[in-house]
DNA sequence: TCACCCATGTAAGCTGTTACATGATTCC
DNA sequence: GGAATCATGTAACAGCTTACATGGGTGA
């Protein structure tokens, strides 16, 4: 905790803690985890998921064993603490009141591109049209095996799946948006 | 620059350099255009901007002088120098070549919502609407203006503006985008 | 006079990336 | 035996935010 502030934000803590509260898991499990899942909209590198973990040990959010003193890989096993869970709980009932503003490369580079030779911008619109159409083909393949995970006899899905499975489809939205954008980016600068 | 890597990504030198390729500035004008441009898809705040000002003189990109001796402000106009012409350059002519992953603070919250109470849940979507209703506001005022920007008889727009105007566009269609996806999340959280 | 904006800067700390490092297991 | 993957960690640094700090100009 900085001196400065009086809270902080610190997203990778609520993730982890958020699937900690499902049930224990290694570092390891965590990145695999979120890679699968918050992975389109939230990502974190092992290294930083680490050292959060053991930070988040000493804050007391979260608790560390060894699988088995025999285990030759030395994996840690974290499981949520009583004050992690009401650390979430109390995060997750704090309703977030501002916009997180976009950060978006590309589009920096569409914004100086007015000096460039139009074939290269084409080429690179070109680049980034593929680049999104594979990343759409992940998130439907994503939203078929979702539908696998309701109910067996009535195909419902939990409170849980309804919420995961509207994050993918923010997914979703945003790279049909995206392409959408792409194509009238091509359109404006084939026309010129 | 680092020692361990041997090329940086640094978004905020090139934007400092794609406008002050436009003209020489201060710090503070560098600040205000950004804000009032490309600051719906990347910001930077101004004790960020001054630091990497003097970095980039220090590394001979720009140069700068006091507005006057008699200044009392002790402006100081920032230009863009050869090298940092031909550094700008290097980087609009080298391809992006990868998706910039999304890092929305917001879908983590409703990915993890299954366990929060709907009605809370449903109070939280409402303020996010109220808010991107007022940002797609600020957009659409946005495109009027840059109407007015072209040529007074043909009223075309300058190739520079013409993609002003489809970065503007990006923000109109992620901010519509959005309204959508909130529209979808209420439906699903009240159809519990 | 006081509030507000203009204008520039430093310090401290948090967040995130890249590289380095090590060793076990699994499968071919 | 070798490559790929499992698994955990540290070091260094780059990137970004928040707070602190100062002083001038303008207009009510």
């Amino acid at each position: 905790m900085s001196i400065l502030t009086e809270y902080t934000v610190a997203m990778l803590k609520y993730i982890l803690l958020g699937f900690l509260d499902y049930g224990p898991m290694t570092g390891y499990e965590l990145k695999q985890t979120i890679d699968n899942s918050t992975g389109h909209f939230w990502h974190a590198h092992h290294s930083q998921i680490y050292t959060t973990l053991r930070q988040m040990e000493k804050d007391g959010l979260v608790s560390s064993v060894f699988k088995s003193s025999e285990d030759a890989l030395r994996r840690r096993i974290y499981t949520i603490t009583e004050s992690g869970k009401k650390e979430l709980m109390e995060w997750l009932d704090t309703p977030m009141e501002e916009i997180q503003p976009l950060k978006e490369d590309f589009l920096v580079r569409m914004f100086f591109s007015g000096k460039r030779d139009p074939q290269k911008v084409l080429e690179e619109l070109a680049i980034q049209q593929k680049l999104h159409k594979s990343t759409s083909k992940v998130y439907e393949k994503m939203q078929d095996a979702i539908c696998h995970y309701g109910h067996p006899q009535t195909g419902n899905l939990s409170d849980q799946q309804k919420y995961w499975k509207l994050t993918l489809e923010m997914g979703i939205m945003y790279e049909k948006m995206y392409q959408e954008w792409l194509e009238k980016a091509i359109e404006v600068v084939k026309g010129k």
